[in-house]
DNA sequence: GATGAATGAGCGTTCATTCAT
DNA sequence: AATGAATGAACGCTCATTCAT
């Protein structure tokens, strides 16, 4: 039990995280439903603060797991943003609590972030921008500002996973339908395209 | 007088809402602020959850007002997509009080919103579906199921402005050039588009 | 019992201070030893601060009462002086509740005194400062800084109080005794003397 | 080792007194401070009261080497009391972390000082009694009850002590001079005098 | 219509101490 | 001799809400 009741109380706190969200999650909540006193929270975590901003960087780093697996299976720009674009939808879904205080809480909420695990939750950013320039390179993708870009594509994933872990999103339009046409929005939004006058001719 | 309170009271409740964030938004709060004893609420709201549906309910109605009134200024279904996205974010930004209650919570946070409010709530969406539709009509937009194209569109706004309002768009990202980047990625991901091969001819 | 409540707690942490001393004086014994929940605490004082600031002050405002009093039935700085010293020693006997949160707490333990308050609390040494400069000029007592001179009297009398209270006296020392012991010293610690030397003519 | 650490957490714990206070001083940050657990204190000590009466003994201790040497370099009753006066000032001062425990706790506050020790307290009164009723004997000093007289100047020097301690003495005045004032007024205080008549010709 | 009085539940956190190893 | 694991009790404080007036 020993060591280990560190990582179950992670897994507590994750799992209070996806039942009742954030605002409820409290300490006392994560050690009685664990099964120990307050206290003993304490012998593994500094404070709150502690605990969470270890879920964070856990997080941070499964996620730069999953989007720095993506690409390779696919080949050129376009392909890997929409693999990219796939495993960070993924990657919440399936890792809802971490999502949720890693992206859903105000920043001003949480306790500052240290410095050094924040590179590492800019890191899965940058895949997003270098993907990008790669695609304008090689011309697959419209020019612009590759980080800006990335931000628009980030804030589309961010939206539509937002949307769904609130609950919000109309419940007859089926999650995997609305997923593909959010990686297909990035991806066209991106390309380089000839725009198709109605009446006009092509050339 | 009493309608009067009434309003106070939500006013002060916007205000503190932008002020100090949700999660520290309290009934004495509101009710010290304003001037008035604790008690006083619970005569023109029952409970909280009811004050907070109110204010869900107005914010829900001032974006209608203002995303109604975007496309006429406009012609031809991109140009009234982009100006109903502009209209999203504007709205968001300059009722960051609103938004915040509206999209930016879990929805089993609060209590159940009442069915009839939640019909205003979908209006929104339908301007959004409605302008798509017209596109897929003109040819000016890909084929595809408006509704769900809609609920893409709105999660990239909706992801545009949660990054924005918690505080996590890099603070080298000036806000404008964001949200410029984040419309044209609307409109061209749903144009009809013929792609541009980049070593064949392009006639 | 509704605005008397505040009437209450005050005197019950004043009963609790003497009991159990300040370091056991809590906000919920207080509560509940005057028969309230620990929430009613805060209808009527801030915080744990706000409560202690009130009682420093009412202590304070006391102690200046009797001091002021004291001289008027003297006449002659040492007689006067005399008097003074039995008011303090009086007042520290008498409400030694009051006077183990004015002086016996370090002073970065409690919170920063508002410094208006603070003057008050000033008053009272100046009284002695003023006695002890009226026997300079009448000769009847040694020259000296009379502001130094007073925070000595002041240490001797807060040193008696202080051992008193805090039962270190020795059991078979009368208290009377030694405050009569004290306040004999203090007086002819500073009366301007001519010393006997033993073996010495005296003129 | 065994003694070694006992010494090392009686260090810690005096360095912390300095430190934090003893309101603050706590078993677990003396362990950690020192860099033991938490339950190797209680492997050299009962408990927190059995630490505390330690470290008092050995303050007791101290301060009764520095005031037995004290007497020595003066010669007559007078200024060895002065002599008296100025160790237990400086003892204070140099030592504040035992004096705080020795003195400046409520005698209820810790468990009940073993009688045993308790003597070793009281030497430090009698070798003032004991200089007191030597002046008298000489006629240096006015007639009195030494031991009651010796007890008002502890009174006086605790007092002292206590308010500098406490950082209640008003910062405009020096500490040095403070203590010089606080000598003579002792030893002026017990002076067989005679009267300057202020109106009297001095002969 | 408005209030003062009051509360139970809960929060994050610290403490001295015990027990098995 | 030393430790890691664990805890019950307590702390100051905030919250939404109720009730009698």
């Amino acid at each position: 039990m020993e060591a280990d009741l560190r990582r179950i109380l992670l897994d507590t706190a994750r799992r209070l995280l996806v039942q009742e969200g954030y605002s409820r999650l409290s300490m006392r909540k994560i050690a009685s439903e664990a099964g120990y006193s307050a206290t003993s929270l304490y012998l593994h975590f500094a404070n709150k603060d502690d605990l969470i901003h270890t879920l964070v960087e856990e997080g941070m780093e499964r996620l730069f797991q999953q989007l720095s697996a993506a690409p390779a299976e696919a080949s050129g720009a376009p392909a890997q943003l929409a693999a990219l674009c796939r495993a960070y939808l993924s990657f919440a879904v399936d890792n809802a609590e971490y999502y949720e205080i890693m992206f859903m809480q105000r920043s001003d909420e949480l306790a500052r972030f240290p410095t050094e695990k924040y590179r590492k939750a800019r890191r899965n950013l940058e895949l997003f921008r270098d993907t990008i320039a790669d695609g304008q390179g090689s011309g697959a993708f419209q020019p612009g500002v590759p980080f800006v870009q990335a931000t628009s594509i980030w804030s589309l994933l961010h939206g539509t996973v937002a949307l769904h872990l609130a609950g919000r999103v109309d419940a007859r339009i089926d999650r995997d339908a609305l997923f593909a046409s959010v990686v297909t929005l990035a991806v066209s939004g991106l390309r380089a395209t000839r725009q198709l006058e109605p009446n006009a001719p092509l050339s």
